[in-house]
DNA sequence: AACTCGGGGCG
DNA sequence: CGCCCAGAGTT
């Protein structure tokens, strides 16, 4: 099978089953960038909604540009990967108030901007401008993987600039937009992960995998992620009906969200062990009227199993304990405040499971 | 090159 | 429970 029948065989396979989706039909490098950032490491099932929200929201990239960094990250709240959010902001910026607002052309130029990488690039240049660049995601190495049956290691340098020479060797001259739509919806829906549709396949005959039954082989995936525990826990001071919570900084989980007071140990402790390995807590402990104690939740993401246990606390309204709490970088929010802050899954459980 | 960053759906 | 999803940035 040569390149250009590859090709011709994967479009017209595109042709005939291709999902309606928004940002498809539209040449607008707007749309497109919006919700390839939104589709990173995200099903489209997934990202669909937020999407449709985000473009209701921000019409244009200047109206994106122009919003705060905790507005859209309220909005992107559950989908994860927050630094994706924040570099969203940023990329808007740049081109709203140094651009124009107009995207700038090339993959080598598109490439410059920030939470846009190789994938991203190469998506918003063919797309938009029809440039012949191969996108490269999870969906192509297992179709290419498979039909080529190319057994190199996709988690490797080596592998990845297989794959990629590969990858533009094949694409379509004449319709690269549609060529890399077609070969990433193929994966998504026909070459899937588990139980891909060999027995209906346009490539029934030339696959390697479907050949030596490798399906399940292909692609090789190595340097699997190490799985580590933490253990939050995390004190709810309130004042009355208030809450005190903080915008998490620094290179950690969840920047730029909102969480309370947190500790941090090898393994779940009590309330008094806590406040007795702290100073704050010790000189905050006679103005104590009630500690409430939550179940133990477990939230498990691809990397880090959490494990956490809020602790609520009754607190004397006395100005001298609040500006105590104020000390710590807290900040005391209404009920209706704390539904419009962005939030980790976790606390917007945890809040679920208490007030709201 | 190795790590880190979320959350959800599926077998 | 393990895998992986229209990956990118940092160390």
């Amino acid at each position: 099978m040569n390149n250009k029948k590859f090709a011709k065989k994967l479009i017209m396979w595109y042709s005939v089953h291709k999902r309606e989706l928004p940002w498809r039909n539209t040449a607008d490098p707007y749309k497109i960038w919006l919700s390839e950032i939104i589709l990173q490491q995200t099903r489209v099932a997934q990202g669909l909604p937020y999407y449709n929200k985000f473009v209701k929201h921000f019409e244009k990239i200047g109206d994106l540009a122009a919003a705060s960094e905790q507005e859209i990250l309220r909005l992107w709240q559950g989908l994860g990967y927050y630094s994706r959010a924040r570099n969203l902001h940023k990329c808007a910026k740049i081109v709203a108030e140094n651009l124009q607002g107009n995207f700038p052309f090339g993959y080598k130029n598109l490439l410059k901007l920030p939470g846009v990488g190789k994938y991203t690039a190469a998506a918003i240049a063919s797309f938009a401008y029809k440039e012949p660049v191969a996108v490269i995601d999870g969906n192509v190495y297992r179709v290419l993987s498979r039909i080529f049956g190319i057994d190199d290691d996709i988690s490797s340098g080596i592998g990845q600039r297989k794959f990629e020479k590969v990858a533009n060797e094949l694409i379509s001259e004449e319709q690269p937009d549609v060529y890399n739509q077609a070969i990433m919806e193929f994966g998504a829906t026909h070459c899937t992960p588990k139980s891909p549709a060999c027995g209906d396949c346009i490539f029934n005959m030339e696959c390697y995998a479907r050949i030596h039954g490798q399906q399940k082989e292909l692609p090789v995936k190595l340097g699997k992620v190490k799985v580590k525990s933490r253990y939050l826990h995390y004190l709810v001071f309130k004042n009355g009906e208030d809450m005190a919570m903080k915008q998490r900084k620094g290179n950690d989980i969840w920047k730029g969200l909102f969480d309370y007071m947190l500790f941090e140990e090898s393994g779940f402790r009590d309330f008094d062990w806590l406040a007795g390995n702290n100073e704050f807590l010790d000189e905050l402990t006679p103005y104590i009227k009630e500690v409430n104690i939550s179940k133990d939740y477990k939230h498990v993401l691809t990397h880090r199993k959490l494990y956490a246990r809020f602790f609520a606390i009754d607190l004397d309204q006395k100005e001298e304990v609040l500006s105590m709490i104020k000390r710590q970088g807290l900040r005391f929010f209404s009920h209706d405040d704390i539904h419009e802050l962005p939030k980790p899954v976790l606390v917007s459980r945890y809040l679920n499971d208490t007030i709201f």
